[in-house]
This record gives C-alpha cells, sequence and structure tokens, in this order.
RNA sequence: GCGCUCGUAGCUCAACGGAUAGAGCAUCUGACUACGGAUCAGAAGGUUGGGGGUUCGAUUCCCUCCGAGCGCGCCA
C-alpha cells in the first residue's frame, strides 16, 4: 500500500530531521492534482508547530530535504504548498502497483482484518410480529444486512439475529384482533384495524372452520406473521442466522435470573410495590420499572434477559440497529446491562433516522394499528430488490429519509442503481467482445501497464486505491452509504474512461494493459455492489427506443 | 419544560478537523459513422440556519439563539 509506504517515509524523515511525531499518527491524505496538490498530501507541518516551536514552512523545508534525501517510491519531486503542506507528486507507476495489488488480490480486495475474530451478534429489524413489514423498516433490513456484510469484510463472525416479541401484550391485542375479525366482528378499539387481519381471519376459517378458540386463533396468526417476515425478507435476499423467540426466556427462567443478579447486585428497589432498578446511576435520566405491581416484568427486564442470552451464547459485542423513535430506551438498556456487569456500552445501539414515505410528493401515513400500511412487499412487486435496497443505502442514517414511492417505481434518473449497474454491465460487454474478436488477456506479469497514462485511468486507479480504506471506515463508522457514495463515484469515473478510452483496438499493448484495468474496475464494482446487497449484472435490459420523449 | 437527533445549491444528499464545500436530479448549451446513449463534456446554482468560542485551519468540536423530527408510562 502506497499510503502505508509514504506514512513511512514521513516517519522516518521526520526522526531524520530531528523533529517529533504528531501523538495522533502521520496525517497522509489523498490531494487532488488539479489544483496542484500531488498525489498525496499531508498536513504534518501544520500538525507539528507547535511541539517544535517552528513555522511550518520551515518544518515542511525540513522534512522536504530528508525526504528527497531518502525518498520513498514512485517519487518524483515534493513540494511545499499554502501553508505548509507537503504535497507529494508520484510517477504513475504507482497507479500501475495499485492495478496490480487489485488483480492480486481478486476478489478479496477491499477485505480487512481490523476485526479479525471478532464474534458479533448484529439484532436488525426485530419489528413486532403482529403484521407485515411495512416499507420504512426496509431501510433498516438494507442498512443491517450491509452492515453485517462490512463488520464480515472486516474479518469478523458477525451473527444476523431478529429478535420476536411474542410474549407481551402487543401479540394478545393481535390475537383479540384476528379472532374479532375471525368472528365478523370490528377489532377492539386499540387493536389492529389492518386489512390484511379481514384476509387471515378468512384462511383460518378455512383451514381450520368454526370453534376455534381465541388462543388458538393467536398463535395461528403469530405463526402465519412469521412465516411472511421469513418470506418478505428472502424476496430482498436478507437471511437471519437465528430467530429468537423472546418466550424463550420466560420459560427457561430467564427473566427470574436477571431479576434475581440485579437484587444480588443490590441495584435495585422497592417503591410504590413496584421494583425498579438504579439506571439512574449509570448515566440514565431516571430509574425504571422492572416488575410492576402487578407482578408482571416490563419490557427492559426481558430485554435485559435477552441481551445478557446472547453473550451467553459467546458473542463477544453486540449490536442493535433500532430506529430514533426508540432512542429514549438505549440508556436505560445499556445501564442494565452495566448493573449486570458487562461492559459500558453494551450492547452498542446504531439510531437511524425514520423514512417519510411520500407519494407523488404527499406525504403517506402509516400506522400498523390504524390499518393504512404500505408493506415492503408492496414495494417489492413493483421494483425489483436491488433498487429497493440501494435506495434505503444512498444517505447516512443519521438523516430522516424521504421515500418517494413514484419516483422509487419509475425507472428515472434519480435512481443511481442503474448508472451504477450499468458500468459493471459494460466491462462484461467488453468482455464479450474482446472474445468475439479472438483477443484474449495475457498474464498480467507479461503487461506493460506503462501506456495506462490517460487521466481517466489514472481517476480509475487512484479511486480503487482508497477503496480499502472507505470500506474500513465505513465498517467503523457502521456507515454503509460511504460505500454506495464511493460505488457511484467509482461508476462515474467508469462511465467516463468507457467513453474517452477505447479498450479493444489496434494497438495490442493498450488493448492488454486496458483489459486488465477493465477487471480491476470489475473487481471493484463487484466488491462494493455485494457489500450493499446489489446485485453485479454482466446484462441490462436495453431501453425501449421511445422511452426518451 | 427536559433529553436525543438534525439544519449544506431550487430539490434529494456527500464531505477521517485540511487547501478554492462536492455529486445526482431539475434548468440551459454541447458531443460519437465507436467496446451497449440507462453514456459523456460544459454552464449556472452557496453568507454550510444566525451569533460567539477553541484551532495554524471549522460544514465538522464547544456554547448560545432560531427552526424541524422524535422521545420523556408500573406500554412494547
Amino acid at each position: 500500500m502506497i499510503r502505508d509506504e509514504l506514512r513511512h517515509s514521513l516517519s522516518d524523515a521526520l526522526r531524520a530531521a530531528g523533529l517529533p511525531e504528531p501523538p495522533n499518527g502521520v496525517a497522509l491524505e489523498p490531494g487532488d492534482p488539479d489544483r496542484g496538490q500531488g498525489d498525496w498530501a499531508s498536513p504534518v507541518a501544520m500538525q507539528m508547530t507547535k511541539a517544535a516551536k517552528l513555522p511550518p514552512r520551515e518544518i515542511a523545508d525540513r522534512v522536504k530535504a530528508e525526504l528527497e534525501a531518502a525518498p520513498p517510491p514512485h517519487l518524483e519531486r515534493v513540494d511545499v504548498a499554502g501553508p505548509g503542506f507537503l504535497n507529494f507528486f508520484l510517477s504513475p507507476s504507482w497507479l500501475h502497483d495499485v492495478l496490480r495489488e487489485v488483480v492480486a488480490a481478486g476478489d478479496s480486495y477491499g477485505q480487512d482484518d481490523s476485526l479479525h475474530g471478532q464474534k458479533i451478534n448484529l439484532e436488525f429489524v426485530s419489528a413486532n410480529p403482529t403484521g407485515p413489514l411495512h416499507a420504512g423498516g426496509g431501510r433498516w433490513v438494507a442498512v443491517g444486512d450491509a452492515i453485517a456484510n462490512l463488520l464480515v469484510a472486516q474479518g469478523a463472525d458477525v451473527h444476523r439475529e431478529y429478535y420476536l416479541n411474542d410474549a407481551g401484550n402487543q401479540l394478545e391485542t393481535f390475537g383479540a384482533s384476528l379472532y374479532a375479525r375471525y368472528r365478523g366482528e370490528e377489532p377492539p378499539e386499540d387493536g389492529y384495524q389492518g386489512e390484511y387481519l379481514v384476509e387471515m381471519a378468512r384462511d383460518l376459517h378455512r383451514e381450520r372452520g368454526d370453534g376455534v378458540l381465541i388462543a388458538e386463533a393467536t398463535e395461528w396468526g403469530y405463526e402465519r406473521v412469521v412465516e411472511g417476515l421469513r418470506e418478505d425478507l428472502g424476496r430482498i435476499g436478507v437471511h437471519f442466522d437465528t430467530w429468537f423467540s423472546e418466550r424463550t426466556l420466560h420459560e427457561r427462567g430467564d427473566v427470574d435470573e436477571v431479576l434475581r443478579l440485579l437484587g444480588e447486585r443490590r441495584h435495585t428497589y422497592e417503591q410504590d410495590g413496584a421494583t425498579w432498578l438504579q439506571t439512574s446511576e449509570f448515566g440514565d435520566q431516571r430509574d425504571r420499572v422492572l416488575i410492576r405491581s402487578d407482578g408482571s416484568t416490563t419490557y427492559l427486564a426481558n430485554d435485559l434477559a435477552y441481551h445478557r442470552d446472547k453473550f451467553a451464547r459467546g458473542w463477544q459485542h453486540l449490536i442493535d440497529i433500532w430506529g430514533a423513535d426508540h432512542h429514549g430506551q438505549v440508556k436505560s438498556v445499556q445501564a442494565g446491562m452495566e448493573a449486570l456487569g458487562y461492559p459500558p456500552g453494551e450492547p452498542e445501539i446504531i439510531l437511524g433516522q425514520l423514512v417519510k414515505l411520500f407519494r407523488g410528493g404527499v406525504p403517506v401515513r402509516l400506522s400498523k394499528r390504524a390499518g393504512n400500511i404500505v408493506t415492503l412487499a408492496d414495494i417489492l412487486d413493483e421494483v425489483d430488490p436491488d433498487v429497493c435496497r440501494l435506495t434505503f443505502l444512498l444517505q447516512s442514517i443519521d438523516t430522516p429519509q424521504t421515500f418517494d414511492l413514484d419516483v422509487v417505481t419509475s425507472q428515472s434518473m434519480e435512481n443511481p442503481v442503474y448508472y451504477v449497474q450499468y458500468a459493471h454491465a459494460r466491462i462484461a460487454s467488453i468482455g464479450r467482445k474482446a472474445n468475439e474478436r479472438g483477443v484474449t488477456r495475457r498474464p498480467l506479469a507479461d503487461i506493460d501497464l506503462s501506456v495506462l497514462v490517460h487521466e481517466r485511468e489514472a481517476e480509475l486507479l487512484r479511486s480503487l486505491a482508497l477503496y480499502p480504506e472507505e470500506v474500513r471506515e465505513a465498517a467503523e463508522m457502521r456507515a454503509p452509504h460511504r460505500v454506495t457514495t464511493w460505488v457511484r463515484d467509482f461508476a462515474k469515473h467508469f462511465h467516463g474512461f468507457y467513453r474517452d478510452c477505447r479498450v479493444i483496438s489496434d494497438d495490442d499493448a493498450l488493448t492488454q494493459a486496458r483489459l486488465w484495468l477493465s477487471e480491476a474496475c470489475r473487481i471493484g464494482l463487484a466488491d462494493a455492489l455485494g457489500l450493499l446487497g446489489v446485485s453485479a449484472p454482466d446484462e441490462m435490459p436495453r431501453l425501449d427506443e421511445d422511452a426518451e420523449q
């Protein structure tokens, strides 16, 4: 990796110049060649002004002299610019090395081992089993799966988990609503009004006839809903390793065990007939109830038992993805786990802002109970899973997403998935064309890459050089949209290259080099799309001629 | 009232504390007798909500005000 080599050279140069090294490491960033910043740039001289008690330009000059005395690979020259930036100008050969690195790594290019061997449990979606997944929930499906992919790419052992809240009174309400429909009555006022329950009741009648009891209806409906959840998730290509039933916790006495442990550790107290947990001692806004005065346990008590079980099953780090509407519970759960003796910050909670659904610019109100829902399945009926996923992965989860059904379901230019996939399909098309003409790629070791000097080619290789670091940062920040941003940018470079640089030509040497460059691009595109859970097609349907009016 | 999150081009969004804040869409102007035109190039578009502070340097960190979303139950 050229970046590491340059960092080492900088460290050596600092030492040789008798200067200390910045405590948080030598900064080195990609430069902008168009602005005369070279291929790489370091602000290290500005970082050191205080410690070295010297003006930044002078530090930079000294470091520059040392760098010239012992130049790093590919170095053509170092400039000192602006307030004291050290700008590295490299010969194009550094980019040719990038191409070789990409091809050598193959499909593992972009992978790293920063989380090597870590056993991580990632829980996401976990929508209540009282109805189908709604459209907005698709965000957690796409984001969760992509984060799992990112963690795996960093060497972690990742377990995807879905928590089924099948022990609370929500399920009872659901059962009562279904039962009411079954008997041809309206659901209770605070029950689930959704149309889907009418259909389910009809099926229940067909399968089991008359005389079904409410408990039986509830179980039948619950199983039916879970089947539906699995099916919807399967359609978008997401599979969970574990579907964990909350009931398990009660049946095994795990909740009682947690209550006993918390009491033993003297973190609980009685008040107003209820049992409270001193979560405020661990940073929560106030204490929380564990056992109600009627003797039942709260959601928090059950959740603590659940997270304790995840650790007991051998996972070293727990990550939950929650919608921002649950942010109020973050501290409570973390405080409870700390009270149980687990490390602070467990589980790690990734909060995502919610999706605002629009149709033709008009907001769509969603409520499972009111029965006015747009489901994920509805979206998948209209667009393929790739479009659905990428749309949810376009932006940071820190910002609320506006998801316009009309825009997403139209094959419009606002939908970047085609743009990116088209780049991949073009590469495959080049391969097909080469075959037709009897052109085959010779071993890379025999190819002279020095003919790759076009600015379009340089752009692609620069972008590929930064890719592994981009993936690592995306994993660290739990920010899959960074990969989306990268791949959109990369696809743009590829389309530009394709336009300006003919791959298959009469120039055999150039053809060979460009075929290998295309292969490196294919590797990058396919890997990034894979992380996002989006397919990388070799062909795409042609748009109709008259589609542009 | 308290807490969490957010505020960037007309719209949707990017930007490890780095140099002249970038893309896409929309608008306008152009481009191939070509490996797939779902393509490419250019123009225009900004007081990064306002004001302070820290820093060599702030969209980014801190404070404050304004505005938005969400949460503040012995619901889950």
